[in-house]
RNA sequence: CGGGGUGUAGCGCAGUCCGGUAGCGCACCUGGUUUGGGACCAGGUGGUCGCAGGUUCGAAUCCUGUCGCCCCGACCA
């Protein structure tokens, strides 16, 4: 049971706040390993709906699960130029197989004998073990497209972690595709962020914005990155999931050719997507608030929570057997509902557990309520109680989760749109920037303006807008020509 | 790797300046009364004070060394 301790106001310390919040809701905690998470059940239940979700929508575009080895010949990384470059710094390597007795009898030792002739590095990403596979997968056009998906673990040795957000370790999944066609590549890189899209908005009621990637932040082999970009509550930019069109660069690192309908040899299109267990971060900063968790309805594992009230064992008995009966009722209509009818706690400290946890509906039935045929409803996204004749109360349910499941989203869009607003000049920018939240400003679309306003003001570029507003302007720092506005924030 | 903290019961901390029987809150256990927003009363369990030396009649406290962790920065999804 979490120890229910008040925790820090948001407005007070957003990154305490945060890391008390994802311990005490019971989600994860930190590892005494070296920057990993260690995933606890509750946390790694919202989790897997996640992942059965996404994975629906992956096989409902056609994608395929497999699974790629965890280890990587130093080799491969470096085959591929930008890739190695983006990712060497932040390699673990394996360089033995083997352990002995240390000579002084106190423990192990690695064995100096059995040092690999190449070491191995524990994937930071697939690509590149991946399209060493692909190679011999695909000779002809027959043979094409892949569209592989793996579920998988990474590992990057980052220098300072936090809690689901950046990790050394995490879970994710990574698609892997190969077409024989540019056109078709770019179709699928765009197909898939459209996918990520309505996973943040629908499921996770995360609204997200769509865009491309500057050159700066582009994925490291990748001719084009999308993403889906996020604002969280303390006014931070999210990367929420990328999608990356590989153009031909990996089928040339690792020399995948296929024979084409004329019979020419061609190099494959690639792409690669992938979201990790990055999103629970997502979903804790957009939603929560000072009494803990807000789940959205869609993805909280425990959606009502049913607490009794009662003296005695007789009343106990009578709330018993009414809500046994409306559980099997909700269950019936596929809403997941638990009876927390323990003794061990009181009511008081069951309703602020729950509300810690983020359970969406809580229903609560005492002796008063079986008298008068009420029901007490609570919906924790805005704390509000109200008691309903407890008949038809599970179709009341039910709406109040879609109701829930669509305020938040609203809500949190609302928040964004109001943190997000347009500045012509840089002094101007300058001081917005101050406040957190999106700015829309033209960019002359060079790297060394970018890097200019990140090593100023510490924003970067999130990525180049998908929809909205075309007009072409001016840059804010040079005056040189820009195409269309594009979203600056300080990014985690 | 730089700058700043910190290490005392499962967790959060006081005690260290000025050496003298190791404490508090939470949690846990027992019994009772309770139960419509984090219960109360009574009793109880639990600590080689990060580690190693030194000074002293006596060290959580002073000295020396050492290790770990946290925060800020560089790096980054």
């Amino acid at each position: 049971m979490a120890e229910l301790k008040d925790l820090t106001k948001r407005s007070e310390n957003y990154s305490q706040w945060y890391n008390e919040l994802v311990v005490k809701a019971d989600l994860a905690e930190q590892s005494a390993v070296r920057g990993c998470m260690v995933i606890k059940p509750y946390g790694y239940a919202i989790w897997e709906k996640m992942q059965r979700i996404l994975d629906d929508m992956f096989k409902a575009t056609g994608h395929s699960n497999a699974y790629f080895p965890l280890l990587i010949p130093k080799s491969y990384l470096s085959r591929e130029a930008d890739h190695v470059e983006g990712f060497a710094k932040e390699c673990a390597v394996v360089t033995h197989y083997r352990l002995k007795n240390s000579s002084d009898g106190k423990g192990v030792v690695v064995d100096p004998a059995a040092k690999l002739e190449e070491e191995m590095i524990i994937r930071p990403t697939s690509e590149t073990i991946i399209w060493s596979t692909y190679k011999n997968w695909i000779q002809s056009y027959r043979d094409l497209p892949i569209l592989c998906n793996q579920w998988a673990n990474v590992l990057r040795w980052e220098m300072r972690t936090r809690l689901f957000l950046r990790t050394a370790e995490f879970l994710w999944q990574e698609g892997h595709t190969a077409h024989a066609t540019r056109e078709e590549a770019e179709a699928e890189a765009n197909t898939m962020l459209h996918v990520y899209n309505e996973f943040a908005n629908k499921y996770m009621a995360v609204p997200v914005v769509m865009g491309v990637k500057s050159a700066n932040e582009r994925f490291a082999g990748a001719l084009e990155t999308y993403t889906i970009e996020g604002l969280m509550q303390d006014g931070k930019a999210l990367q929420c999931g990328t999608s990356h069109f590989l153009g031909q660069n990996f089928a040339k690192a690792f020399d995948v050719q296929f024979m084409n309908k004329e019979n020419k040899p061609e190099y494959v299109w690639a792409t690669s997507w992938g979201v990790s267990t990055r999103l629970m971060g997502a979903l804790i900063m957009t939603h929560s608030d000072d009494n803990g968790l807000v789940l959205p309805p869609a993805l909280a594992p425990t959606q009502v929570v049913s607490v009794p009230i009662y003296k005695n064992n007789e009343q106990l008995a009578v709330i018993d057997s009414k809500v046994n009966e409306l559980v099997d009722e909700l269950t019936a209509m596929g809403i997941s509902v638990k009876y927390d009818n323990a003794d061990n706690r009181r009511p008081g400290f069951k309703f602020a557990d729950y509300e810690l946890k983020g359970v969406p509906v809580r229903l609560v039935l005492g002796a008063r309520d079986i008298e008068n045929g009420t029901i007490e409803v609570m919906r924790r996204d805005t704390l509000e109680k109200i008691t309903r004749p407890i008949e038809g109360i599970s179709d009341f349910v039910k709406a109040l989760l879609d109701e829930i499941q669509l305020n938040i989203y609203h809500k949190a869009l609302k928040m964004r749109e109001e943190s997000t607003r347009s500045v012509d000049t840089y002094e101007e920018f300058k001081t917005e920037i101050e406040k957190g939240g999106f700015i829309l400003a033209h960019w002359d679309g060079t790297p060394e303006t970018e890097e200019l306003i990140k090593a100023e003001t510490k924003a970067t570029i999130r990525c180049i807008p998908l929809a909205g507003d075309k007009t072409p302007g001016v840059c804010m720092v040079t005056g040189k020509p820009s195409a269309q506005r594009v979203l600056f924030a300080r990014a985690y």
